[in-house]
DNA sequence: AATTTTTTCGCAATCGTTTGAAATTTTCAA
DNA sequence: TTGAAAATTTCAAACGATTGCGAAAAAATT
C-alpha cells in the first residue's frame, strides 16, 4: 500500500498540487468548495503530510534532541517527561539519546542530531565532557542548545540547573534547627562539580552559622560505597546524630544500613536528603528532603528553548527554586 | 553560517554533485584521487548529510518510534535504555513519546510517527486502548510494529512480553517451598490484562499444588491502595505469614506498612515480588523477587523489529525468560 | 459591452540527496 | 594510428512538499 501524497490527491481531483496543498492548510486563496472536496478526499485516503519533504523544503524540523547520561535515572526521566509534555503541546517531537557518560558516544549522538537537523538540543554533559567545541559549532549554525543539570562553566551558553548551593544551605538550616551535634554529610562523586558546589555551600554555611556542630564530610560514588561509609562512621564511639545525603544514590545506601542496624529514625538518627521525592517516600518514616524537581527543570528548560528559538539569544543561567519537604525523619 | 551541501562541495571542487555524492560513499566508480579531494574538503567544511533529503529520496528513515505510557517508570525506562542501545549500534535513532495512558494522545503520537515516516514502532498499549485499527493501518503501510509489555490479544501482531504466567507460577512455587500457611496476594489494577493473567496463573497453581494453603486475593491500583489493603488484612486476627506483590508499585505500598508496623521480615512475614530488581534491593533485608527485566525485553523487542524489517513477517509472540532472585525475605 | 477588480487556481523553482543511464575521458591492444 | 573496452564523471529525473508570481475565470464596475 503506497502512501498518499499531494500529487495523488491532485490527480484524483483534477487539481494542481499547489491548490491541494493550499486547500489543506486553509489558504484564503482557495474557495470553500474546493477546500471541502480536498479535505474529504484527504481524509478518506488518510493523507499524512511527509515530514521529511516539509522539513527539507522549509529547512526546519519539528524535533528537539535530548541527550542525557542515562534515561533510566530517577532524575532525568522526569526531566524528559516534562520536556516531552511541553514539546507535544507545541507540536514538537523528541529525539532522545543517551551518552552513557561516554564523550565519544555523546559526539556520535550530536552528529545524529545535526544530520536530522533538529530544531534544538537539550543537553546534559557527560561526566568528563571536553567537547564544548561541538556545542559551540551547533549554536553557530543556529541550533539552540539548552544545557541542564550538568552544565558547562563557560557562560556563553544557555543553561538551566537546580539551585545547588541553595539545596545544600536549606539542608544545613534544617540540620541546625534540629539542634544536631554531630553530623555526617555524604556527598556524591568527587569528579562532579555539583558535588563540590554542594559541599562547599554546606560546609561554609555550617561553619558560619553553627561552628560548634561537629561535621564529617565524605564522598561516595555509589550506593554501596555510601552504605559502607555510613556503617564505618556509625560504628565509632561517637555516632553521628544526623546524616545528610546529597543524592538519592547516597540516601539509598544510608537507608540500607539504617534498616540493617535497626536504627530508629528520627529518634536515634535524623536523616535528610536532596531528591525529587520518590526515594524518600519509600521509607517509613518518610525521609525529609530538599526537593529538586527534574520535572520543574524540564519545564524551565523548555521555556528557555522557546525563548532561544524566537531569535532572542538569551544566554542566561537560570535555576529552579528548591524547597524543603518535611518528612518524619528530622 | 549556512550548512554545507553536496552542491557547495561540488562547486568548490568543480565537480558534479553526483560525483561528490558517490565519492563520499566510496563508490567504486570514483577514482582514488577525487575521493581524497572530496573527503578533504568535506571534512574541513564539516559536511553533514541532510537526513531529510536522504530520507525523502530513499523513503526510509533511520528512526524508530517508541511509545510508552510514561517514561519515568522503573520498567519502561530500562526497556527504552535497551532499545536505544541497540538502535544506536545499528545506526538508528529513537523518537520517544509518552501516551500518559490516554488513547487520544496515543493516536496523536502515532500520527507524529507516521508523518516522520519512522522505520518502525515499539508500542506499549495505553490502558484502555481500542485503537488497534491505527496500528493495523501502519503495518499495512509496511511500518512494522512491535508491541511490548501491554500487548493486544489479537495475534496478527508481533509482540514481546514477559512470561507473565511463569512469573506468577515461580512466585507460587517459592511460596509453597517456604511452607506458607496464609498468603496475601496483591495484584495490580483489575483493568490490566496482565493482572488477570498473573492472578489466574497464581491461583491455579496454588489450588492445584497446595490446596490447603489459605490464599487471599486482592487488587490494588496504586501504592497507597496496596498499603491500605495490606494494613487491613494484617490487622485481622489471623495475619498472613506471606505476602506476594505483583508489581513494584504494590511492593512499595506493602513495605511502607511493613516498616511502619515494624514487622520482622522474614521471621514474621515472608515477602516476594515481581520486579526488575531496583526496588527490592532498596530494603533490608533484600526482598526476594521474580526478575522481569525491561532491559532484556528491550533487547528482544529489537531483535523482533529487525526481523520484521528484513521483510520476514514474524507474527509471533515471544516472551523473555524470568528467574527467581533470592533475597533474604523468604 | 468593455473594462477593471477580485477570486481562484496553476506553473515552476526549490530544498539536498540518490541513482540509472548517458557522455566523456583514459587505456591499450591490434 | 585507430577503435573498442574500461574507467571516470556528468545529466537529469526523481522523492513530496512549499510558495512567489502570473494566468484564467468570475464578479463587479463603468
Amino acid at each position: 500500500m503506497t502512501n498518499t501524497t499531494l500529487k495523488l490527491l491532485a490527480q484524483q481531483l483534477q487539481l494542481s498540487i499547489s491548490t491541494v496543498s493550499r486547500a489543506l492548510k486553509d489558504h484564503p486563496d482557495i474557495s470553500a468548495a474546493t477546500k471541502a472536496k480536498v479535505h474529504a478526499l484527504a481524509n478518506s485516503l488518510d493523507y499524512e503530510p511527509n515530514a521529511y519533504a516539509i522539513q527539507l523544503r522549509t529547512q526546519s524540523s519539528k524535533i528537539f534532541g535530548v541527550i542525557v547520561p542515562a534515561i533510566s535515572n530517577l532524575f532525568y526521566d522526569s526531566f524528559i517527561a516534562a520536556v516531552e509534555e511541553e514539546s507535544r503541546k507545541n507540536g514538537y517531537a523528541l529525539m532522545i539519546l543517551q551518552s552513557s557518560n561516554q564523550p565519544d558516544i555523546e559526539l556520535d549522538n550530536l552528529k545524529i542530531f545535526r544530520q536530522n537537523r533538529v530544531s534544538g538540543v537539550f543537553a546534559c554533559l557527560s561526566a568528563n565532557a571536553e567537547n564544548l567545541e561541538t556545542y559551540q559549532k551547533m549554536t553557530e549554525k543556529e541550533i539552540p542548545v539548552v544545557f541542564f543539570d550538568i552544565v558547562p562553566k563557560d557562560n556563553k551558553f544557555t543553561k538551566v540547573r537546580m539551585a545547588d548551593e541553595r539545596c545544600a544551605i536549606i539542608a544545613a538550616e534544617e540540620i541546625i534547627k534540629r539542634n544536631a551535634k554531630k553530623v555526617l554529610a555524604i556527598f556524591g562523586d568527587t569528579g562532579l562539580s555539583i558535588s563540590q558546589k554542594r559541599k562547599n555551600a554546606f560546609q561554609n554555611f555550617m561553619e558560619t552559622y553553627a561552628p560548634k556542630v561537629h561535621c564529617t564530610y565524605v564522598n561516595a560514588s555509589s550506593s554501596a560505597e555510601a552504605e559502607e561509609l555510613f556503617r564505618k562512621q556509625y560504628s565509632k564511639a561517637q555516632k553521628p546524630d544526623t546524616v545528610f545525603a546529597m543524592t538519592d544514590e547516597v540516601l539509598i545506601g544510608v537507608m540500607k544500613a539504617v534498616q540493617a542496624l535497626e536504627i530508629k529514625v528520627p529518634s536515634q538518627l535524623g536523616v535528610i536528603g536532596i531528591s525529587n521525592g520518590f526515594i524518600p517516600n519509600l521509607y517509613h518514616p518518610k525521609i525529609s528532603y530538599v526537593e529538586t524537581s527534574g520535572y520543574e527543570l524540564g519545564k524551565l528548560a523548555f521555556v528557555q528553548m522557546m525563548a532561544n528559538m524566537k531569535g532572542g539569544k538569551t544566554l542566561t543561567e537560570l535555576t529552579v527554586e528548591v524547597k524543603f519537604v518535611p518528612g518524619e525523619s528530622m
